[in-house]
RNA sequence: GGGUCGCUAGCUCAGUGGUAGAGCACCUGACUUUUAAUCAGGGUGUCCUGGGUUCGAUCCCCAGGCGACCCA
């Protein structure tokens, strides 16, 4: 609402109307402090099982505070639930209790208005924890009505908009993000435990590399230069390892400047992590350890429920390989004999592609056809954890080959949900390949590809100065969280998701 | 990018080509341990926006906005 909106609401101006009355009494509506000897979650905590009685015996005072998210009046007898964000409790409010000052401050309250409030425990006949209030301090006002009670914000623009609103009324909603802070102190446990530097690279680069993605793009005044939003960390840290942190990973933001799902938040939070004299084998057991020990640490348990589906991300995990997924599903479908061979050829691959009425780019490969026919054949299938590995070499320019078979490289992803949720793989670190690597790519950025990597002398220095064998991983954080809040969207597991601006 | 659906009171939702509806919230009153408090009374609105059809549009048509889901 704005000033100039004259025609306010009865709802608001009686909210506005209580204001004035307050300051009218002398009452600061905007008071700088409120020392609390108990947050109201603790005060829950400590004597969610303490007897009537016991209260009775202890006589124990509080000092606490919250937002009143509801009002009980029975004339001489009135209860206001208050909240901390985390628990609630009652306040019982009786006016020959109050100082006249505080009764008046309560017959003014809104729903939503903060108070702090002194008194002392005990429990009603219906046995609920209350506060006898002695004292009351007016704390803040809520100008506007809030959502209520009973159906709460169900309207899902408004709570990714307003996501306070969302936090006030829904408790389920704190609790994802609740979930999601344990993900990130789990992971980085894991990590520390295991010698891993946690460090920060840069989100704003010259060259957008680490992911085939297409980037925002910004501008520096100073240097006057032109730079990307990072789409990946990857080319930084493994620099990193190039200059001896040999267990190195980052949580950060990721910027992709792609379509929006509910996959795909154009910013979302990745981990990245290397290791020194480790390859892709090595990186499925270490994923399956990790998945299953952040679960447990997270939410008590490495069984979940995701929509209609119960999954174990207890080890070990499924693993199909990337052309035999494609091949089995190809032939499923088709009814006929498929062999390894056909998804090497080009001509046999967009065959199967076209009779499955997949289409192919004119500028596709046997690689990319394959990928294609395996994220369009399996990857909805693919619902308890699965590795999938052996990728086409065409689709991984920054994944190490296979001894004997350079059309594949050593890398998998994990899908889990119907999603993937991580990618790994033995990282390239032979400079010239790298350089042929980079070379094709421009070749597919030639023939139109938007989203192919760019040419990236700086990194190939850096291996020329010798990179150690390494493993690398991504893992998508909001996607793990989905998971394991159950949660359908990834709007759901990110606080201020990206929304077109409401035209007011 | 395509398709389907949605947008009505603070919230959750009905509804109709002819004065705009319910529950909760809110206001007034009653009630000294209530708790989705109860009881009695009160309707608080740019029916997303703009055009069109019509005597008359929240409703029908067209365009647009924002969102959800599915597909690409």
């Amino acid at each position: 609402m704005t000033s100039e909106d004259t025609r306010e609401s009865d709802l608001l101006l009686q909210r506005r109307t209580n204001f004035e009355e307050l300051v009218r009494l002398g009452v600061d509506p905007y008071p700088r402090q409120f020392p609390r000897t108990d947050t109201i979650d603790a005060l829950v905590q400590a004597h969610n099982a303490t007897s009537s009685e016991e209260l009775e015996a202890a006589g124990i005072r509080t000092v606490t505070a919250g937002r009143v998210l509801a009002i009980r009046s029975f004339g001489k007898a009135n209860f206001v639930v208050l909240s901390d964000g985390v628990a609630r409790i009652q306040v019982y409010i009786r006016k020959d209790s109050l100082p006249e000052r505080d009764f008046a401050i309560y017959r003014l309250l809104d729903f939503g208005d903060f108070i702090g409030v002194e008194g002392k425990m005990f429990r009603t006949k219906t046995n609920e924890l209350t506060i006898f209030a002695s004292r009351i301090e007016f704390l803040a006002k809520c100008f506007v009505p809030l959502p209520e009670k009973w159906h709460g914000l169900t309207d899902i623009e408004t709570r990714y908009r307003q996501r306070y609103l969302d936090l006030i009324v829904n408790p389920d909603a704190r609790q994802v993000f609740e979930v999601r802070s344990r993900v990130l102190a789990s992971i980085r446990g894991f990590l520390d435990a295991r010698g891993y530097l946690e460090v920060e690279t840069p989100m704003m680069q010259p060259i957008a590399g680490g992911a085939l993605a297409r980037p925002f793009v910004t501008h520096h005044n100073a240097l006057d230069m032109q730079l990307f939003l990072r789409v990946a960390p990857e080319l930084y840290l493994k620099r990193l390892t190039v200059g001896g942190i040999e267990r190195v990973y980052e949580i950060n933001r990721n910027f992709r400047n792609e379509g929006i799902s509910t996959q795909h938040n154009p910013e979302f939070t990745m981990l990245e992590f290397y290791q020194a004299y480790s390859d892709y084998q090595a990186l499925m057991a270490m994923t399956e350890e990790m998945l299953a020990t952040v679960a447990r640490e997270a939410i008590g348990t490495d069984q979940i429920r995701y929509g209609e589906h119960e999954l174990s991300l207890a080890p070990p995990y499924r693993r199909v390989s990337l052309r035999e997924g494609a091949r089995a599903a190809a032939a499923a479908r088709l009814s006929t004999d498929i062999a390894d061979a056909d998804l090497r050829d080009r001509d046999a691959a967009a065959g199967l592609a076209r009779r499955l009425h997949i289409d192919v780019q004119p500028g596709w490969g046997a690689g990319k056809i394959a990928t294609e026919l395996f994220e369009r054949l399996n990857e909805h299938d693919l619902v308890r954890p699965t590795f999938v590995y052996d990728f086409p070499t065409e689709v991984s320019p920054l994944s190490k080959q296979k001894p004997g078979d350079p059309e594949t490289v050593e890398r998998f992803e994990l899908y889990v949900g119907g999603f993937e949720v991580a990618n790994a793989f033995s990282e390239l670190n032979d400079p010239a390949e790298q350089r042929r690597r980079f070379e094709a790519q421009l070749a597919d950025r030639d023939a139109g590809d938007l989203e192919a990597h760019a040419m990236d002398e700086d990194y190939i220095r850096a291996l020329e100065h010798g990179m150690p064998p390494t493993g690398g991983e991504g893992v998508g954080i909001d996607r793990l969280v989905m998971l394991l809040t159950n949660s359908p969207s990834i709007r759901d597991v990110i606080l201020f998701p990206l929304m077109r601006p409401r035209k007011d």
